[in-house]
DNA sequence: GCGATCTTGTACTGATCGGTATAGTTGTGG
DNA sequence: CCACAACTATACCGATCAGTACAAGATCGC
Protein backbone atom coordinates (compact mmCIF):
# COMPACT_ATOMS: atom_id res chain seq x y z
CA UNK A 1 0.00 0.00 0.00
CA UNK A 2 0.64 3.47 -1.11
CA UNK A 3 1.48 5.46 2.20
CA UNK A 4 2.21 9.13 3.17
CA UNK A 5 0.50 12.13 2.52
CA UNK A 6 -1.72 11.58 -0.39
CA UNK A 7 -1.77 14.00 -3.48
CA UNK A 8 -4.67 16.28 -3.35
CA UNK A 9 -5.18 16.86 -7.10
CA UNK A 10 -5.41 14.60 -9.87
CA UNK A 11 -2.79 13.83 -12.08
CA UNK A 12 -4.39 13.26 -15.58
CA UNK A 13 -6.55 16.48 -14.93
CA UNK A 14 -3.58 18.59 -14.14
CA UNK A 15 -1.59 16.86 -17.32
CA UNK A 16 -4.73 18.35 -19.68
CA UNK A 17 -4.43 21.68 -18.05
CA UNK A 18 -0.82 21.90 -19.17
CA UNK A 19 -0.94 20.37 -21.94
CA UNK A 20 -3.75 23.28 -23.34
CA UNK A 21 -0.95 25.86 -21.63
CA UNK A 22 1.88 24.96 -23.68
CA UNK A 23 -0.56 24.16 -26.55
CA UNK A 24 -1.59 27.67 -26.82
CA UNK A 25 1.65 29.47 -25.28
CA UNK A 26 4.31 27.25 -26.58
CA UNK A 27 7.44 25.48 -24.74
CA UNK A 28 9.28 28.69 -24.70
CA UNK A 29 6.66 30.98 -24.13
CA UNK A 30 5.30 29.21 -21.23
CA UNK A 31 6.92 29.91 -17.83
CA UNK A 32 6.50 27.60 -14.52
CA UNK A 33 4.71 30.22 -12.95
CA UNK A 34 2.28 30.09 -15.82
CA UNK A 35 1.84 26.37 -15.11
CA UNK A 36 1.49 26.99 -11.68
CA UNK A 37 -0.83 29.27 -11.76
CA UNK A 38 -3.45 27.37 -14.63
CA UNK A 39 -2.95 24.15 -12.54
CA UNK A 40 -3.49 25.45 -9.15
CA UNK A 41 -0.80 23.26 -7.39
CA UNK A 42 2.60 24.99 -6.16
CA UNK A 43 6.08 24.74 -7.59
CA UNK A 44 7.01 21.84 -5.88
CA UNK A 45 4.16 19.69 -6.54
CA UNK A 46 5.14 20.35 -9.75
CA UNK A 47 8.25 19.35 -9.72
CA UNK A 48 7.75 16.26 -7.75
CA UNK A 49 4.91 14.88 -9.93
CA UNK A 50 6.59 15.59 -13.45
CA UNK A 51 9.85 16.35 -13.45
CA UNK A 52 11.63 19.50 -14.82
CA UNK A 53 10.23 21.83 -17.57
CA UNK A 54 11.24 19.57 -20.70
CA UNK A 55 9.72 16.39 -18.72
CA UNK A 56 6.75 17.80 -17.75
CA UNK A 57 6.10 19.04 -21.69
CA UNK A 58 7.24 15.39 -23.52
CA UNK A 59 4.07 14.23 -21.35
CA UNK A 60 1.77 16.64 -22.53
CA UNK A 61 3.14 15.79 -25.40
CA UNK A 62 2.48 12.39 -25.38
CA UNK A 63 -0.92 12.80 -23.66
CA UNK A 64 -1.68 15.53 -26.37
CA UNK A 65 -0.91 13.18 -29.23
CA UNK A 66 -3.13 10.56 -27.16
CA UNK A 67 -5.79 12.36 -27.10
CA UNK A 68 -5.76 14.94 -29.61
CA UNK A 69 -4.06 13.14 -32.42
CA UNK A 70 -6.29 10.26 -32.26
CA UNK A 71 -7.44 10.72 -35.48
CA UNK A 72 -4.07 9.94 -37.40
CA UNK A 73 -4.34 6.21 -36.27
CA UNK A 74 -8.00 6.18 -36.98
CA UNK A 75 -7.00 7.75 -40.63
CA UNK A 76 -4.38 5.49 -41.29
CA UNK A 77 -7.06 2.27 -40.53
CA UNK A 78 -9.59 3.68 -43.01
CA UNK A 79 -10.20 1.08 -46.05
CA UNK A 80 -9.01 3.24 -48.31
CA UNK A 81 -6.36 5.84 -49.25
CA UNK A 82 -9.05 8.26 -50.18
CA UNK A 83 -10.15 7.53 -46.95
CA UNK A 84 -7.41 7.64 -44.89
CA UNK A 85 -6.17 11.38 -46.34
CA UNK A 86 -10.22 12.96 -45.75
CA UNK A 87 -9.70 11.37 -42.65
CA UNK A 88 -6.45 12.95 -41.86
CA UNK A 89 -7.58 16.64 -43.50
CA UNK A 90 -10.57 16.43 -41.52
CA UNK A 91 -9.43 15.49 -38.54
CA UNK A 92 -6.66 17.88 -38.41
CA UNK A 93 -9.10 21.22 -39.43
CA UNK A 94 -11.12 19.99 -36.40
CA UNK A 95 -8.31 19.53 -34.06
CA UNK A 96 -6.90 22.60 -34.60
CA UNK A 97 -10.46 24.51 -34.00
CA UNK A 98 -12.04 23.06 -31.23
CA UNK A 99 -14.52 25.99 -29.35
CA UNK A 100 -12.85 26.39 -25.74
CA UNK A 101 -9.29 24.91 -26.47
CA UNK A 102 -6.06 26.99 -28.37
CA UNK A 103 -5.96 26.78 -32.08
CA UNK A 104 -3.61 25.28 -33.98
CA UNK A 105 -1.73 22.44 -32.93
CA UNK A 106 0.54 21.80 -30.55
CA UNK A 107 3.53 19.26 -32.47
CA UNK A 108 3.83 22.29 -34.87
CA UNK A 109 3.54 25.65 -32.93
CA UNK A 110 5.06 24.07 -29.15
CA UNK A 111 8.68 25.16 -30.46
CA UNK A 112 9.08 25.45 -34.27
CA UNK A 113 11.59 27.79 -34.35
CA UNK A 114 13.78 27.80 -30.74
CA UNK A 115 16.97 29.11 -28.95
CA UNK A 116 19.80 26.59 -28.12
CA UNK A 117 18.12 25.34 -24.61
CA UNK A 118 14.90 24.13 -26.20
CA UNK A 119 16.84 22.42 -28.85
CA UNK A 120 15.90 19.15 -27.45
CA UNK A 121 12.06 19.64 -27.81
CA UNK A 122 11.94 21.53 -30.92
CA UNK A 123 13.86 18.29 -32.23
CA UNK A 124 11.30 16.04 -30.21
CA UNK A 125 8.09 17.90 -32.00
CA UNK A 126 10.08 17.52 -35.45
CA UNK A 127 10.76 13.94 -34.78
CA UNK A 128 7.11 13.07 -34.21
CA UNK A 129 5.78 14.87 -37.15
CA UNK A 130 8.58 12.93 -39.42
CA UNK A 131 7.21 9.88 -38.03
CA UNK A 132 3.70 11.12 -38.77
CA UNK A 133 4.78 11.03 -42.43
CA UNK A 134 6.62 7.95 -42.24
CA UNK A 135 3.12 6.16 -41.43
CA UNK A 136 1.10 7.95 -44.04
CA UNK A 137 3.69 7.26 -46.24
CA UNK A 138 3.14 3.73 -45.31
CA UNK A 139 -0.20 3.30 -45.66
CA UNK A 140 -0.19 4.94 -49.06
CA UNK A 141 2.50 2.80 -50.48
CA UNK A 142 0.41 -0.03 -49.51
CA UNK A 143 -2.53 1.76 -50.98
CA UNK A 144 -0.23 1.94 -54.44
CA UNK A 145 0.72 -2.14 -53.95
CA UNK A 146 -2.90 -3.08 -53.95
CA UNK A 147 -3.52 -1.73 -56.93
CA UNK A 148 -5.47 1.17 -55.18
CA UNK A 149 -3.23 3.90 -56.19
CA UNK A 150 -1.82 4.24 -60.15
CA UNK A 151 1.93 2.61 -59.70
CA UNK A 152 3.90 5.48 -60.70
CA UNK A 153 2.27 7.38 -57.64
CA UNK A 154 5.25 8.68 -55.19
CA UNK A 155 3.76 7.72 -51.57
CA UNK A 156 6.86 9.28 -50.69
CA UNK A 157 5.78 12.84 -52.31
CA UNK A 158 2.17 12.36 -51.61
CA UNK A 159 2.47 11.97 -47.65
CA UNK A 160 4.27 15.38 -47.54
CA UNK A 161 2.12 16.81 -49.56
CA UNK A 162 -1.35 15.78 -47.31
CA UNK A 163 1.37 16.92 -44.42
CA UNK A 164 1.70 20.20 -45.37
CA UNK A 165 -1.54 20.88 -45.99
CA UNK A 166 -2.24 19.72 -42.48
CA UNK A 167 0.89 21.92 -40.94
CA UNK A 168 -0.48 24.57 -42.91
CA UNK A 169 -3.99 24.13 -41.81
CA UNK A 170 -2.44 24.48 -38.21
CA UNK A 171 -0.69 27.29 -38.70
CA UNK A 172 -3.97 29.13 -40.51
CA UNK A 173 -5.98 28.34 -37.49
CA UNK A 174 -3.17 29.41 -34.84
CA UNK A 175 -4.07 32.49 -36.95
CA UNK A 176 -7.46 32.70 -36.78
CA UNK A 177 -8.63 30.37 -39.52
CA UNK A 178 -12.39 29.11 -38.46
CA UNK A 179 -13.19 25.41 -38.77
CA UNK A 180 -15.59 25.96 -41.83
CA UNK A 181 -13.35 27.71 -44.01
CA UNK A 182 -10.82 25.02 -43.16
CA UNK A 183 -13.29 22.66 -44.24
CA UNK A 184 -13.65 24.21 -47.21
CA UNK A 185 -9.72 23.56 -47.95
CA UNK A 186 -10.21 20.23 -47.16
CA UNK A 187 -13.23 20.10 -49.65
CA UNK A 188 -11.31 21.52 -52.44
CA UNK A 189 -8.04 18.94 -51.86
CA UNK A 190 -10.36 16.09 -51.68
CA UNK A 191 -11.41 17.45 -55.18
CA UNK A 192 -8.05 17.86 -56.35
CA UNK A 193 -7.46 14.57 -55.16
CA UNK A 194 -10.08 12.96 -57.26
CA UNK A 195 -8.94 14.72 -60.38
CA UNK A 196 -5.31 13.55 -60.03
CA UNK A 197 -5.88 10.21 -58.36
CA UNK A 198 -8.46 9.51 -60.85
CA UNK A 199 -12.17 9.35 -59.11
CA UNK A 200 -13.44 7.56 -56.31
CA UNK A 201 -12.74 4.00 -57.43
CA UNK A 202 -9.48 1.83 -58.67
CA UNK A 203 -9.20 2.03 -62.53
CA UNK A 204 -11.53 -0.34 -63.77
CA UNK A 205 -9.12 -2.26 -66.06
CA UNK B 1 25.42 67.64 -41.51
CA UNK B 2 25.40 64.63 -38.76
CA UNK B 3 27.88 65.52 -36.27
CA UNK B 4 29.07 63.19 -33.32
CA UNK B 5 31.19 60.36 -33.48
CA UNK B 6 30.09 58.19 -36.23
CA UNK B 7 28.61 54.92 -35.77
CA UNK B 8 31.43 51.77 -36.57
CA UNK B 9 29.03 49.39 -37.73
CA UNK B 10 26.99 48.69 -41.08
CA UNK B 11 23.24 49.95 -40.20
CA UNK B 12 21.82 47.23 -43.09
CA UNK B 13 24.64 44.61 -42.96
CA UNK B 14 23.74 44.42 -38.74
CA UNK B 15 20.32 44.26 -39.59
CA UNK B 16 20.84 41.40 -41.72
CA UNK B 17 22.42 38.97 -39.07
CA UNK B 18 19.84 40.10 -36.61
CA UNK B 19 16.99 38.78 -39.35
CA UNK B 20 19.26 35.17 -39.59
CA UNK B 21 19.36 35.41 -35.54
CA UNK B 22 15.13 35.96 -35.33
CA UNK B 23 14.79 33.23 -37.98
CA UNK B 24 16.30 30.66 -36.76
CA UNK B 25 15.65 31.15 -33.46
CA UNK B 26 12.11 32.91 -33.32
CA UNK B 27 11.20 35.88 -31.31
CA UNK B 28 10.99 34.69 -27.68
CA UNK B 29 13.49 31.91 -28.43
CA UNK B 30 15.93 34.80 -28.85
CA UNK B 31 17.86 37.00 -26.13
CA UNK B 32 19.47 40.36 -26.21
CA UNK B 33 22.95 38.59 -25.46
CA UNK B 34 22.47 36.64 -28.64
CA UNK B 35 21.66 39.52 -30.64
CA UNK B 36 24.82 41.67 -29.36
CA UNK B 37 26.99 38.16 -29.56
CA UNK B 38 25.87 37.89 -33.26
CA UNK B 39 25.94 41.30 -34.72
CA UNK B 40 29.42 42.10 -32.72
CA UNK B 41 27.84 45.39 -31.37
CA UNK B 42 27.50 46.47 -27.69
CA UNK B 43 24.13 45.95 -25.67
CA UNK B 44 23.56 49.95 -25.69
CA UNK B 45 24.29 50.49 -29.65
CA UNK B 46 21.61 48.09 -30.41
CA UNK B 47 19.00 49.72 -27.92
CA UNK B 48 20.31 53.29 -29.61
CA UNK B 49 20.25 51.90 -33.29
CA UNK B 50 17.18 49.61 -32.79
CA UNK B 51 15.25 50.59 -29.84
CA UNK B 52 13.91 47.80 -27.65
CA UNK B 53 13.43 43.89 -28.53
CA UNK B 54 10.21 44.35 -30.57
CA UNK B 55 10.81 47.57 -32.58
CA UNK B 56 13.94 45.47 -33.25
CA UNK B 57 12.22 42.25 -34.19
CA UNK B 58 9.42 44.64 -36.48
CA UNK B 59 12.33 46.58 -38.40
CA UNK B 60 13.73 42.53 -38.78
CA UNK B 61 10.51 41.84 -40.11
CA UNK B 62 10.03 44.34 -42.68
CA UNK B 63 13.53 43.41 -44.17
CA UNK B 64 13.23 39.62 -43.70
CA UNK B 65 9.51 40.16 -46.08
CA UNK B 66 11.32 43.05 -48.68
CA UNK B 67 14.13 40.66 -49.38
CA UNK B 68 13.37 37.35 -48.54
CA UNK B 69 9.32 37.21 -49.61
CA UNK B 70 10.16 39.48 -52.83
CA UNK B 71 8.75 36.28 -54.42
CA UNK B 72 5.20 37.10 -53.31
CA UNK B 73 5.18 40.51 -55.51
CA UNK B 74 6.83 39.20 -58.38
CA UNK B 75 4.32 35.78 -58.47
CA UNK B 76 1.40 38.59 -57.97
CA UNK B 77 2.98 40.33 -61.64
CA UNK B 78 2.32 36.92 -63.21
CA UNK B 79 0.30 37.38 -66.43
CA UNK B 80 -1.74 33.78 -65.39
CA UNK B 81 -3.35 32.63 -62.13
CA UNK B 82 -1.08 29.16 -63.05
CA UNK B 83 1.98 31.25 -63.20
CA UNK B 84 1.25 33.09 -60.18
CA UNK B 85 0.29 29.92 -57.58
CA UNK B 86 3.24 27.92 -59.54
CA UNK B 87 5.59 31.31 -58.37
CA UNK B 88 4.38 31.31 -54.92
CA UNK B 89 4.96 27.56 -54.17
CA UNK B 90 8.67 27.03 -55.85
CA UNK B 91 9.21 30.66 -54.12
CA UNK B 92 8.18 29.60 -50.62
CA UNK B 93 9.77 26.10 -51.30
CA UNK B 94 13.37 27.82 -51.87
CA UNK B 95 12.83 30.87 -49.56
CA UNK B 96 12.91 28.01 -46.67
CA UNK B 97 15.38 25.98 -47.66
CA UNK B 98 18.59 28.65 -48.80
CA UNK B 99 21.62 27.12 -48.09
CA UNK B 100 23.86 28.58 -45.24
CA UNK B 101 20.66 30.47 -44.08
CA UNK B 102 17.50 29.24 -41.46
CA UNK B 103 15.54 26.36 -42.38
CA UNK B 104 11.76 27.92 -42.84
CA UNK B 105 9.91 31.03 -42.81
CA UNK B 106 10.68 33.88 -40.41
CA UNK B 107 6.67 34.78 -40.59
CA UNK B 108 5.76 31.48 -39.52
CA UNK B 109 7.98 30.50 -36.90
CA UNK B 110 9.14 33.76 -35.47
CA UNK B 111 6.15 33.72 -33.05
CA UNK B 112 3.72 31.33 -33.84
CA UNK B 113 2.95 30.39 -30.04
CA UNK B 114 4.01 33.19 -27.51
CA UNK B 115 3.82 34.41 -23.72
CA UNK B 116 1.33 37.11 -23.15
CA UNK B 117 4.38 39.50 -23.17
CA UNK B 118 5.10 38.49 -27.18
CA UNK B 119 1.35 38.89 -28.27
CA UNK B 120 2.09 42.11 -30.34
CA UNK B 121 4.47 40.31 -32.29
CA UNK B 122 2.41 37.34 -32.89
CA UNK B 123 -0.23 39.68 -34.12
CA UNK B 124 2.02 41.47 -36.41
CA UNK B 125 3.36 38.11 -37.88
CA UNK B 126 -0.84 36.60 -38.25
CA UNK B 127 -1.52 39.95 -39.66
CA UNK B 128 1.45 39.71 -41.93
CA UNK B 129 -0.10 36.28 -43.33
CA UNK B 130 -3.31 37.20 -43.65
CA UNK B 131 -2.60 40.42 -45.62
CA UNK B 132 -0.90 38.10 -47.77
CA UNK B 133 -3.55 35.74 -48.28
CA UNK B 134 -5.79 38.66 -48.91
CA UNK B 135 -3.33 39.62 -51.72
CA UNK B 136 -3.69 36.57 -53.43
CA UNK B 137 -7.15 36.35 -53.08
CA UNK B 138 -7.38 38.99 -54.87
CA UNK B 139 -5.43 38.36 -57.48
CA UNK B 140 -7.19 34.80 -57.91
CA UNK B 141 -10.79 36.99 -58.37
CA UNK B 142 -8.89 38.89 -60.90
CA UNK B 143 -8.28 35.68 -62.88
CA UNK B 144 -11.44 34.67 -62.74
CA UNK B 145 -13.37 37.91 -63.53
CA UNK B 146 -11.24 37.58 -66.40
CA UNK B 147 -12.35 33.91 -67.66
CA UNK B 148 -8.83 32.80 -66.78
CA UNK B 149 -10.17 30.54 -63.83
CA UNK B 150 -14.09 28.95 -64.16
CA UNK B 151 -17.08 31.44 -62.49
CA UNK B 152 -17.55 29.01 -60.09
CA UNK B 153 -14.00 28.86 -58.39
CA UNK B 154 -13.60 30.82 -55.18
CA UNK B 155 -10.66 32.89 -54.83
CA UNK B 156 -10.93 32.70 -50.79
CA UNK B 157 -10.64 29.07 -50.38
CA UNK B 158 -8.19 28.58 -53.73
CA UNK B 159 -5.86 31.61 -51.39
CA UNK B 160 -6.30 29.47 -48.40
CA UNK B 161 -5.10 26.58 -50.32
CA UNK B 162 -2.65 27.75 -51.54
CA UNK B 163 -1.00 29.60 -48.77
CA UNK B 164 -1.72 26.14 -46.22
CA UNK B 165 0.81 24.71 -48.75
CA UNK B 166 2.81 27.68 -48.46
CA UNK B 167 2.79 27.04 -44.60
CA UNK B 168 3.44 23.24 -44.46
CA UNK B 169 6.47 23.54 -46.42
CA UNK B 170 7.66 26.32 -44.30
CA UNK B 171 7.11 23.98 -40.96
CA UNK B 172 8.04 20.83 -43.30
CA UNK B 173 11.35 22.78 -44.03
CA UNK B 174 12.04 24.03 -40.67
CA UNK B 175 12.12 20.08 -39.65
CA UNK B 176 14.96 19.39 -42.44
CA UNK B 177 12.78 18.57 -45.47
CA UNK B 178 14.92 19.51 -48.50
CA UNK B 179 14.59 21.48 -51.18
CA UNK B 180 14.67 18.80 -53.46
CA UNK B 181 11.49 17.18 -51.94
CA UNK B 182 9.48 20.10 -51.78
CA UNK B 183 9.82 20.96 -55.18
CA UNK B 184 8.08 17.71 -55.69
CA UNK B 185 5.38 18.48 -53.70
CA UNK B 186 4.73 21.68 -55.55
CA UNK B 187 4.86 19.68 -59.14
CA UNK B 188 2.51 17.54 -57.79
CA UNK B 189 0.19 20.45 -56.42
CA UNK B 190 0.78 22.02 -59.55
CA UNK B 191 -0.18 18.51 -61.35
CA UNK B 192 -3.36 19.29 -59.36
CA UNK B 193 -3.98 22.47 -59.97
CA UNK B 194 -4.19 21.31 -63.90
CA UNK B 195 -6.37 18.59 -63.19
CA UNK B 196 -8.45 20.70 -60.62
CA UNK B 197 -8.68 24.25 -63.08
CA UNK B 198 -8.55 21.94 -66.31
CA UNK B 199 -5.13 22.10 -67.60
CA UNK B 200 -3.01 24.82 -68.43
CA UNK B 201 -5.50 26.71 -70.94
CA UNK B 202 -8.71 28.47 -70.20
CA UNK B 203 -12.24 27.09 -71.50
CA UNK B 204 -11.71 27.66 -75.42
CA UNK B 205 -15.46 27.79 -76.23
C1' DG C 1 -0.04 6.77 19.68
C1' DC C 2 4.44 6.45 16.91
C1' DG C 3 7.61 6.57 13.27
C1' DA C 4 7.98 6.42 8.37
C1' DT C 5 6.70 8.53 4.13
C1' DC C 6 4.87 11.47 1.10
C1' DT C 7 2.79 16.18 -0.11
C1' DT C 8 2.15 20.80 1.01
C1' DG C 9 3.29 25.96 1.20
C1' DT C 10 6.81 29.43 1.80
C1' DA C 11 10.81 31.21 0.87
C1' DC C 12 14.84 31.06 -1.35
C1' DT C 13 18.93 30.14 -4.90
C1' DG C 14 22.04 31.61 -8.75
C1' DA C 15 21.38 32.72 -13.45
C1' DT C 16 19.41 35.21 -16.96
C1' DC C 17 15.91 38.29 -18.70
C1' DG C 18 15.12 43.10 -21.11
C1' DG C 19 16.64 47.58 -20.50
C1' DT C 20 19.63 51.63 -18.89
C1' DA C 21 22.80 54.96 -16.27
C1' DT C 22 27.19 56.64 -16.73
C1' DA C 23 31.64 57.56 -17.98
C1' DG C 24 34.99 57.47 -21.62
C1' DT C 25 35.94 57.91 -26.69
C1' DT C 26 35.85 59.83 -31.29
C1' DG C 27 34.36 62.51 -34.41
C1' DT C 28 32.25 67.36 -36.40
C1' DG C 29 31.42 72.53 -36.53
C1' DG C 30 33.05 76.90 -35.27
C1' DC D 1 41.60 74.47 -29.79
C1' DC D 2 37.33 74.18 -27.85
C1' DA D 3 32.41 72.99 -27.25
C1' DC D 4 29.25 69.81 -28.60
C1' DA D 5 27.15 65.63 -30.30
C1' DA D 6 26.93 60.97 -31.08
C1' DC D 7 28.72 56.43 -30.23
C1' DT D 8 31.15 52.74 -27.31
C1' DA D 9 32.01 50.06 -23.20
C1' DT D 10 31.37 48.66 -18.53
C1' DA D 11 28.65 47.93 -15.10
C1' DC D 12 24.51 47.92 -13.28
C1' DC D 13 19.05 47.82 -12.50
C1' DG D 14 14.71 45.34 -10.91
C1' DA D 15 12.18 41.49 -12.63
C1' DT D 16 11.78 37.02 -13.91
C1' DC D 17 13.74 32.62 -15.15
C1' DA D 18 14.01 27.36 -13.83
C1' DG D 19 14.74 24.79 -9.96
C1' DT D 20 15.10 23.60 -4.74
C1' DA D 21 15.75 23.62 0.64
C1' DC D 22 13.06 23.26 4.40
C1' DA D 23 9.60 22.81 7.65
C1' DA D 24 4.73 21.94 8.53
C1' DG D 25 0.81 18.89 7.44
C1' DA D 26 -1.45 14.48 6.29
C1' DT D 27 -1.88 9.56 5.91
C1' DC D 28 -0.17 4.94 6.21
C1' DG D 29 1.65 0.40 8.78
C1' DC D 30 2.35 -1.04 13.18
Amino acid sequence: MRTGRPREFDLDRTLDRAVRVFWRQGYEGTAIADLTEALGINRPSLYAAFGNKESLFRRVLARYVEQRAAYLDLALAEPTARATVEHLLLGAADATTCRGEPRGCLTVQGALATGPDSDPVRRALTSWRRSGEAAIRARLARARDDGELPPHTDPAVLARYVCALIYGMSVQAAGGATRTQLHRVVELSMAGWDALVGGEQPAAG
